[in-house]
DNA sequence: GGTCGCTCTTGATGCAGGTCAACGATTCGG
DNA sequence: CCGAATCGTTGACCTGCATCAAGAGCGACC
């Protein structure tokens, strides 16, 4: 439950980066040869099921992970238990970027996958000695930096509607740039992670799906999975339009 | 009003660096003499007063700047008018490291101050022939995107006066950062933009704010000035705590 | 130094979304 | 394949903050 199996007899192995589908999406997908060989050197290649917790918020901040299957839940509690989920993490993602001493926050697997994990310590070794990587990080910084900025906006400022349909395209976008289809979306969260992760309740999240569902904006094909039906009439109400790019190709 | 007017003769004067009391919060800090003088060869000194816009949404994205004196509001619009603060910089913080090609937010001065501006192009060269400073930069990053985690804990899931109160609390550590009194507390910013910043409206932040004046946690020195009289008080009522180290020295 | 405009405060009222409650639907372990 | 536990939906009601309105303070600029 709470322990991260170390599983994979993997590290130092040669070439399981070559196989990795995560690499693409990655920021290890910077390097080449030499530089992938030495990366997987220090790495440990961890797997988890739904539940296990990767890293737990208070804890000394110790390691890093680059996620490279399975989905991750990243939240804060406060002390009465309210919580905030402040990103799911898919393939290809780096969680610990924002981290001092201690983490900020915890990180709980969704369901099913595995990681690369870093020891901090050596990981800044690492970074030290290849600045394409350390390069690579910080755009992956910037974008989400740009990212929790968006989600500001939408706790701050937007409607129950506006933070679902916003949710809904996020997620679609997400889809796009694994390489998916853009129309189908794959929900791993519950209703009651999306609702921690917009500011609502599972209430209001629930009402609010069935709202789109009978307006005929998404069709729900099971409780994890939608189809989008009219992509445009979903920009229209997550308040973007601007950017009418994207799911209308 | 719109424009930053180059002011200050400086770019390529020696020693702008040596005199810049920014410069210990500031990301240039970790270089030194050889460094310093090759940033500043790059920088352009601006001044700008209340009211100017140092760069707008949407604009192409080929500015960064490095706040060296004065305040700074970062925010984004929803195209009705709603506006999100994502954060209010002080002298020493870096202003662009979230962007792509285009501005995601707008930023504008509080009251009159400078900045170093540099190129983007120009900045990102210089990254490469100083990993040290991109170091820096990387640490940077990391510190604000977990402020922005806890903004948007804020954002989600707390109450109008936990918000305000953080927010108090906030200012109070920035202000001990700088090397001030963590106690008196400068407000540059209107109850607008407060309200803007914490997801509320002027009205609950007024109504909060005299609640707290009532209450003894705070007293009103000026419109635009405070002191925090029960440091205590203020932390639990923001819902921490846990990290009482702080203004109670 | 007067006055115009803006910011701030305070009060009265409304409503979006939270809370509470009950009941289907789904999942999963055995 | 069954039953318990969890998850999701829907309805009725409530509340914290938004909205609307009206003064009071403050400052900026002739």
């Amino acid at each position: 439950m709470t322990a991260t199996t170390t599983a994979c007899s993997g590290a130092g192995t040669t070439d399981v980066c070559a196989g990795c589908s995560a690499r693409r999406l990655s920021v290890c997908g910077v390097l080449e040869q030499e530089g992938l060989r030495r990366l997987n050197a220090a790495a440990d290649h961890v797997s988890f099921s739904a539940g296990d917790i990767l890293l737990r918020e208070g804890d000394p901040a110790t390691h890093l992970f680059n996620i490279t299957s399975g989905d991750v839940r990243v939240h804060k509690l406060l002390s009465d238990g309210r919580r905030q989920i402040v990103g799911f993490l898919s393939p290809g993602d780096f969680l610990g970027l924002a981290t001092g001493d201690r983490y900020a926050f915890s990180a709980e697997a969704l369901g099913p996958g595995s990681a690369c994990r870093f020891r901090k310590v050596d990981y800044r070794k690492i970074l030290r000695e290849m600045p394409e990587l350390e390069h690579a990080l910080l755009d992956r910084a910037a974008h989400e930096l740009k990212a929790a900025h968006d989600q500001m906006l939408l706790l701050g400022r937007k409607t129950a509607m506006e933070r679902l349909a916003s949710f809904l395209v996020g997620l679609s976008e997400r889809a796009l740039r694994a390489g998916g289809d853009g129309r189908l979306l794959a929900l791993p969260m519950t209703r009651a992670e999306i609702a921690d992760y917009l500011g609502l309740t599972t209430e209001t999240v629930s009402r609010n799906t069935t709202r789109l569902k009978t307006r005929g904006v998404i069709r729900l094909l099971s409780m994890h999975s939608l189809s989008i039906e009219r992509p445009g009439e979903l920009l229209h109400l997550a308040g973007l339009e601007a950017e009418a790019e994207e799911i209308c190709a």
